[in-house]
DNA sequence: AATGGGACCTGCGCGC
DNA sequence: TGCGCGCAGGTCCCAT
């Protein structure tokens, strides 16, 4: 699932190989990911647009074309982007950079979303978005939970509280701060609290700096995968024997979501 | 306000 | 070997 190591990672790659250079056309395979305009619009309207800035803003892909012109990218579930000299498979939307580069947009499950807009931050899903991560100090972090009565998993991966976690760094993180994945946030203690920040920081950290986690279809965009899925402790591990303290994970569904955790170690 | 469930979508793993 | 069922999950939307 690209959360925010992989969209970091993609936006990273990226920004070194296709800031400067021009959109020479759009192939468009399937017309379903594109929002807001038609796909004929879509393709005009990019064409000939040379590539400014590239950004991410929680799992959100932004690529700046001009002034009042943005191209943003959400993956959601399965979406990848792949940056090869031929279309791949699951591709539906294709930016041709020219000299053999393809900007491959694939998605099996066509849930990804791309929209054109004059100004990102008036997207929806950026005005309610809640803060980044990577750039709180521990007491605002901790600041985020007071009077919360929510299940501390699912709050994590609630993208209005703090942006940019998902399934995959939400489970990690609890388990890493020894926390139950259903304890209530106000029921925390403040030390706790900060060695869940603690936790979360250096996961995100260490998972943006071998490239995200290639669980699932995840690859970064030059087609290798990420390294971080052999430092996942919890994720996908259901039946399996805890790194800690060598009991059974088990897996329960929180906030209508697959959670695995070490019912010894997250009290 | 917070929580839960369905919809979107389809490849894949599993059971028979 | 082959078929069909149902899971997986980010976000939105609706209902309670």
């Amino acid at each position: 699932m690209p959360e925010l190591p992989e969209v970091q990672t993609i936006k990273e790659y990226l920004s070194e190989k296709l800031v400067g250079e021009q959109i020479k056309n759009v192939v468009i395979k399937d017309e379903r990911p594109i929002k807001g305009v038609s796909s004929e619009e879509f393709k005009e309207t990019i064409k000939s647009k040379q590539v400014k800035e590239i950004f991410r803003r929680g799992k959100l892909l932004v690529f700046k074309l001009e002034e009042k012109l943005f191209l943003a990218i959400h993956l959601r579930i399965n979406g990848i982007l792949i940056l090869s000299e031929k279309e791949e498979r699951f591709a539906r939307v294709i930016f041709d950079f020219g000299k053999n580069r393809l900007l491959n947009l694939c998605d099996s499950r066509v849930f990804a979303q791309v929209q054109l807009v004059s100004d990102w931050r008036k997207i929806p899903i950026v005005e309610k978005m809640g803060p980044e991560p990577l750039e709180m100090e521990k007491e605002e972090f901790a600041a985020l939970f007071k009077g919360k009565k929510a299940k501390i998993k699912p709050l994590l991966m609630d993208q209005h509280f703090l942006a940019g976690i998902g399934n995959i760094y939400a489970q990690e993180a609890v388990f890493c701060a020894g926390i139950n994945p259903e304890s209530r946030a106000n029921a925390i203690e403040p030390q706790r609290l900060e060695k869940l920040y603690q936790c979360l920081i250096s996961i995100l950290k260490k998972a943006i700096s071998v490239g995200g986690s290639s669980v699932d279809v995840y690859l970064r965009p030059d087609g290798t995968k990420g390294r971080y899925e052999s430092f996942l402790k919890v994720y996908q591990r259901n039946g399996q024997a805890c790194f800690k303290c060598n009991s059974q994970i088990k897996r329960i569904v929180s906030g209508g979501r697959g959670t695995c955790f070490c019912p010894k170690c997250q009290k």
